[in-house]
RNA sequence: GGAGGGGUACCGAAGUGGCCAAACGGGGCGGACUGUAAAUCCGUUGGCGACGCCUACGGGGGUUCGAAUCCCUCCCCCUCCA
């Protein structure tokens, strides 16, 4: 028999989907007894504060978060200063710039304006956890480090291929999961959402509030998006990713960019259009599919004129090779100019800033990747006059006017 | 504490005295083809008004006509034994 409540949390699991939902029966009991007594759910969300967009990626346990904020529960944003300001354990070599506070706030406040374009801004709570993690004395570690064994933390799939791998595992690696699930601890998490990425770290916090006589939470996580390559998950460190804070054309460009096979997930998991109806768009015309994708998207964060306006310029730009209507414009310095207002294109190009060195400037050019005012440049040695405002152009997509 | 193996460009990885501004792969960038997609192909990937010069193979010092390569020293990483 299904009742009221497995059916909700079925609907909870449609759209966008759920990779794992552990242990299912759990959530409906929490759901069941949260109306009962009439005290919400704290749903947490741990977000890593080192770089300064919410992506698109993000916006799935977001959106998540949002259904569950939609049914009366309150969503609660973990922010992961305090984490954050140890270092990065993933990775050996990288030694990731530590960040201050202060960076950290500055993300945040840039964070949480992104995330209220999803969430519900009444039924949102959000915490820092160098609030509690930064309190706790290193007898509160020992015995926090006491509660698991290093037989369970190596069954997470990173640590046992590293381990059998003879690769290095730094204890410290072994302290992040059991940070993550204090904070579950901290907050009272009923459910934690998230990557799938962080079930094990999930399952962590089942035990360890188990251990600090709490309700375990029940875990949600959804699939990671692949990011605008096509190959790897989403991320602003790859550099694969669109901001949902970026400005309408950007966005829209980028959308744009994604490989083919990616359409179907994008639909799914970041619109709302029928998946029937995608599906056969997108069967008729991947490209018409995409410049869809991307106004629907566009639209989303910003609003429909927004993203008519962005694929117009688009369009006009790329398939009509008209130039931008917002081409950046740099001062050259005049220094640059002999006899009176001749200026080798070289200099031309490094003064506009496009290139890095001079070397750059002379094989762009060979290669035959600059115009200026629409027409090719063949020879390096070309000097000209300069005659503001110059239309300098380096390849398919970077515009500069020279004045 | 002992023994051994390493640190090379954005990343991975060759190179063990001149032919090395450093093979090869990945990534990036440019071009062609397109739908600014993918795939593919070609080119390119330290700096300098440049058939030459400068800076570069973990840091510093030395040997040599000549060093990524040999020696000394320091720093860092990994593995095994304890």
């Amino acid at each position: 028999m299904t009742d009221r409540f497995e059916r909700l949390v079925s609907g909870l699991k449609e759209r966008p989907s759920v990779d794992q939902l552990i242990p299912e029966a759990d959530l409906v009991a929490k759901l069941k007894k949260s109306e009962q007594m009439g005290v919400p759910l704290r749903i947490k969300l741990g977000i890593d504060p080192s770089a300064p967009h919410l992506t698109l990626g993000h916006s799935i346990p977001l959106k998540k978060m949002r259904q569950f904020q939609d049914l009366g529960h309150i969503g609660v944003l973990v922010v992961g200063d305090f984490t954050r300001r140890i270092g990065d354990p993933s990775g050996r070599s990288s030694t990731r710039a530590l960040m201050t506070q202060e960076d950290i706030e500055r993300n945040m406040s840039t964070y949480v304006e992104q995330a209220y374009k999803i969430l519900d801004p009444e039924r949102t709570e959000i915490r820092y956890n160098s609030e509690w993690l930064g309190k706790l004395t290193f007898a509160d570690v020992i015995s926090l480090t006491a509660k698991y064994t290093v037989a369970r933390m190596l069954e997470r799939d990173d640590f046992a291929k590293r381990f059998s791998g003879n690769l290095p595992i730094s204890i410290l690696e072994f302290l992040y999961p059991l940070a993550q699930a204090y904070d579950s601890v901290a907050i009272h998490a009923d459910v934690e959402l998230g990557g799938s990425d962080q079930l094990f770290n999930f399952l962590v916090g089942r035990d360890i509030q188990r251990e600090y006589g709490q309700a375990p939470q029940a875990i949600l996580t959804v699939p990671l998006l692949i990011g605008t390559d096509g190959v790897r998950s989403m991320s602003q460190t790859v550099g694969n990713y669109v901001g949902i804070g970026e400005a309408p054309s950007e966005m829209y460009g980028k959308i744009l960019s994604i490989p083919d096979d990616l359409l179907r997930e994008y639909f799914f998991q970041l619109t709302d259009i029928e998946m029937a109806k995608a599906e056969s768009l997108i069967e008729r015309s991947p490209r018409d599919a995409k410049r869809r994708l991307a106004l629907e998207i566009v639209a989303h964060y910003h609003d429909k004129d927004a993203a008519i306006a962005a694929q117009e310029e688009f369009d006009r730009v790329h398939i009509q090779h008209e130039r931008p209507s917002d081409v950046p414009q740099v001062k050259i310095d005049r220094e640059l100019l002999k006899d009176g207002n001749v200026i080798w294109v070289i200099s031309l190009l490094q003064g506009s800033g496009l290139v890095k060195s001079r070397g750059e400037a002379k094989r762009l050019i060979m290669q035959g990747g600059v115009k200026i005012n629409e027409e090719r440049i063949a020879s390096p040695e070309l000097e000209l006059a300069f005659n503001p405002p110059m239309l300098i152009q380096v390849g398919k997509r970077s515009f500069v006017e020279a004045v």
